[in-house]
DNA sequence: CGAATAACCGACCCTTGAGTCGGTAATCTA
DNA sequence: TAGATTACCGACTCAAGGGTCGGTTATTCG
């Protein structure tokens, strides 16, 4: 999962590899930002002198690059899966939300990186580009769900992208996973406040679901709100599987 | 409102003032990011020399002070606004939203750069710190809406504030203001695409309070979907421009 | 053991970019 | 016109940071 490639048994002298360098160089990057970081932050995070660095990578934007590319071939993965199967359009719909929480907080280090950027080199306008057609297959999925009636029709669907995409990639300004993950060490004053970012991510994707199909009204007379994400009762069709994994 | 100060009749030599540099700089710092901008960058938006910025301000850091400084003071009297009058909570609450959208769009080039700050700098850690007396102020929002009953109470309250401020600052990453701002040249390679970005302020804060309060799932039959802001009427109609192209 | 392999290092080059300095050019007031 | 005021400029300093180079060290394979 974190190409740091196979397991024990390599040729030359122990030491990292080009998984080890990017997976450092992604921390930084959240951590200073692209331009506010150094390669010899990296270098130091590693425990290595900078010039080794050059022996795993060409250069500091070929670590942007390959982290880059992994946020995108996971998110990439979550639309492919959401939409091969034979779902409904809403159960693509909350699969894709689903799927793109459980990406945001398993890849969280290197999609945050990924929303970050701003096209300022052609490595980092070729991932916008990328970014860009999700939002387009997002928008496309909208759209079909209202035609097909199983949303509301009265809003604008890019505009119902757009902040659907947006509530969900706000997980990256404040979700921390639970202690589970090693981390290492790390001064960070992040946000970090309140018990929130505790929450599962299951948890969390359901409630995401929630204010995204519900809305936070509270729900009209005997519909309560169990917790199966969303309630349903004499809405059209028994959609929003509730899936995940 | 940009501090650029009185209108005619000034001392010396005409030229550029220190809101003049303030606009720039925010300006170039949304689009390079605070770190990849240059002084020579802003200098050379206004048409002078590097060495006559440093006339009007003390420094790079400056800038970005007084660039944090005009966001965080519209985004907190938005805060006092809707809290001073003795509104409803849910009042409050859409109050809060409707006022951030319209902030936001108003102060759009340094809200955008004060929600991109990383506290790399005290200047930034001050920014973020004064952020979070908003985050705070807003969940203790939405924890009394849950109590007062008006808005469903199964959602962790400090994650719901999250998403809303999400939602809402989503807007930063797409949203464009009509073409009639100045705005003067811009090479521009944004995230620019589709109608969306078209949309006005006022439709904008309606789709927004739609989805955050009501969701997406299409309103049950004869239902509510009362007061207020959203649509309403039996269905549809109404609110929200819907274009496209 | 010796060769191949892979990771690592210190010293160095060179560009970029923040900030400084000693002036010069317009404009208003008296 | 003199002086005050405000904006502007070219040439400079200095440090930081990306990247290069010629080696050195630790392991595995034969």
């Amino acid at each position: 999962m974190t190409t740091t490639g196979n397991a024990s048994a390599r040729r030359g002298r122990p030491g990292h590899d080009v998984g080890a360098v990017v997976d450092a160089g992604i921390r930084i990057f959240t951590e200073r930002g692209y331009d506010g970081a150094t390669m010899d932050d990296i270098a130091a995070a590693l425990g290595i002198a900078k010039s080794s660095v050059y022996h795993h990578v060409s250069g500091k934007e070929e670590i942007l690059r390959r982290a880059l590319n992994r946020a995108l071939g996971a998110l990439e993965a979550v639309f492919d899966h959401a939409t091969d199967g034979a779902a409904s359009t809403t159960g693509q719909l909350e699969s894709v939300v689903r799927g793109s929480v459980a990406t945001l907080v398993a890849e969280l280090p290197s999609v945050t990186l990924l929303l970050r950027v701003r096209g300022n080199s052609d490595t980092q306008r070729a991932a916008l580009a990328r970014r860009r057609t999700l939002d387009v297959r997002l928008a496309n999925l909208v759209i079909q769900a209202q035609s097909d009636g199983v949303i509301r029709a009265d809003l604008d669907p890019h505009v119902v992208a757009r902040l659907v995409f947006g509530t969900v990639n706000s997980l990256t300004e404040w979700y921390r996973p639970r202690a589970d993950d090693h981390v290492g060490d790390q001064p960070d004053h992040h946000i970090g406040d309140k018990a929130a970012q505790t929450a599962g991510a299951r948890d969390l994707a359901d409630t995401v679901c929630a204010v995204i199909f519900d809305g936070l009204r509270v729900p009209a007379l005997g519909a309560v709100v169990p917790n199966g994400p969303v309630p349903n009762g004499a809405v059209p069709n028994g959609a929003v599987p509730s899936v995940a994994s």
